[in-house]
DNA sequence: GGTTTTAATGAAAATGATTTTCAATAAGAA
DNA sequence: TTCTTATTGAAAATCATTTTCATTAAAACC
């Protein structure tokens, strides 16, 4: 009979264990973190919020956690052109929570919106039938994203 | 009377003493390199075709000359996720040669395309008018990429 | 043509996010 | 409990890009 895994959610320890990994407190606090904010939150931010929890946990376990959890896409791995990685929680079904992003090139704010989102989909179902024919390409992701200025930003200008 | 600018193509000289900029053989070269190839460069890619011309620019001037000729909005810098930023020249009218991307996630592969961007331009319209009135914010671009397996990398696995 | 101003340059050093290395630690199977 | 080996932290390494700074050369002005 095998040991109860000691802490953490059942089915976060049953998936880390269904590919041969380990329940780790790091991993568990790293999760917590990203899945508690609502932000776009980069490495560094992760790490701060991870040590207020455990002080003893390293910046280069957070980096591999979240390497980890994005493989086990449980996290999604946003590029907003600031030259850092910035992790956001993938919640229910894929489809679910879809959203694109908006990003202020001026003070880097982020904004989800789910706006448009089936007319979205629907091209992207076009556009993958007609590259798939024509480049011969399977699509497996999309990146749509908006740059522009926000409320404020275009006032200061 | 000014001195006739020596070397290279009037509107470019034109553009460059426009903001106070001389036209050196770096800048002139570069941009031909640019101009010349169909693909998207890297920094360094660049960097080994302008060597190829003219032995003594360094590195360094390449990667000023591409901030440059990306800010005279010449050069477009796109970021395929591979760590590096790669450039393309800007044809003609920014609404003429518009084309987003098709990225192979295995071998790196790029493919340009324009199916349905008259779809895309519409639905950004579309997201641009109801962005603006529910986040204030004022949309100045977009980014649409698509990412798959290209033939090749399909069959491979 | 020559002289002057200062933008542009190359080499080397610095930067900064991420990755790698490696010896020590601890998860979890038995 | 014991044993195996995945995981960890600290320090060093990587690598694209940027900064520094002394030198060079556009081009404005004689
Ligand atoms: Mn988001
Ligand atoms: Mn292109
Ligand atoms: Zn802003
Ligand atoms: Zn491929």
């Amino acid at each position: 009979m095998p040991r109860r895994c000691g802490k953490g959610p059942r089915w976060f320890c049953g998936e880390l264990r269904g590919c041969g990994r380990r329940l780790t407190e790091a991993r568990e606090i790293v999760l917590g973190v990203v899945d508690k904010s609502d932000e776009h939150l980069s490495a560094e931010d992760v790490f701060r919020a991870v040590r207020r929890v455990n002080r003893g946990i390293g910046l280069t376990t957070v980096y591999r956690t979240l390497d980890l959890l994005v493989n086990m896409n449980l996290l999604s791995r946003c590029d907003f052109g600031d030259g850092r990685a910035r992790y956001e929680r993938i919640r229910g079904t894929k489809e679910d929570h879809h959203h694109h992003h908006l990003v202020c090139t001026e003070c880097k704010k982020v904004v989800n919106y789910r706006d448009f989102i089936e007319e979205e989909i629907e091209l992207l179902g076009k556009t993958e039938k007609a590259l798939s024919r024509k480049f011969n390409f399977t699509i497996r992701d999309h990146l749509i994203q908006f740059y522009g200025l926000c409320d404020k930003c275009r006032q200061r200008d």
